[in-house]
DNA sequence: CGGCATCCTGTACGATACTG
DNA sequence: CAGTATCGTACAGGATGCCG
């Protein structure tokens, strides 16, 4: 499995986790699974939701996140084809953890953006 | 100041954070300021600590940190130059934000490697 | 619908040399 | 020592077309 993208040598796990959140669009894709729609979606949904992703990208990046357990990829094997993503265990921890830097994200933008400057 | 530096739309905060942390030794930076000695680190240090950086691409971090409020520089104007980098409370609440994730992959890389699979 | 194959491009990053 | 300037490159990401 992966999880060990980068040849040895990591300073602190941030670096390890930023291996496996550094695309441009992961965590976006962390945010739809969750807090999109709350229940599984299909690639076609996944793509409306974030908006600019291209599909290479967005299937990419998918197989990435399937590679390293943290994305759950369900192929019903129908036809017309359906196929669904959810986050697996892994994802959703790896998502509870990202929301300690969002609040902090939430919490410095919105200062930077209104806030002139606390002096 | 900066942290916006995507054109609007987030879709979440992590997403803003992520634009702040998101160059390839961001991360490592960070943890060298705050866990590499203690104090605050010179250039050099920076450079000799985090490896296989380069110059160029320490410089230009560290211009961007300074913009984010993450890092404090202090330029003490000697010959030959002395110049001194530390984090900004901003700076360490950021760090604090990431240990979460930090352990996160600490766990995960070390499940990876180590344990076979929890089933 | 859910992709993959192909091609193209921007840019982040790297190497090296040089300056105040 | 602390950077800037310049150049080169590798790769992530974007656009388009096609297929099961």
């Amino acid at each position: 499995m992966a999880l060990t993208r980068r040849p040895g040598a990591y300073h602190c796990g941030t670096e390890a986790a930023m291996d496996v959140i550094g695309g441009r669009w992961k965590v976006s894709v962390l945010w739809a699974l969750e807090d999109g729609d709350g229940g599984p979606l299909r690639f076609g949904q996944l793509r409306r939701i974030l908006g600019g992703i291209t599909e290479k990208v967005l299937a990419s990046h998918l197989r990435e996140l399937v590679e390293d357990g943290i994305v759950h990829r369900q192929d019903f094997a129908e036809v017309p084809p359906r196929v669904e993503y959810s986050l697996t265990p892994r994802g959703k921890s790896l998502y509870d953890a990202l929301e300690t830097l969002g609040d902090w994200g939430q919490a410095n933008i919105i200062d930077a953006a209104s806030a002139p400057s606390p002096t």
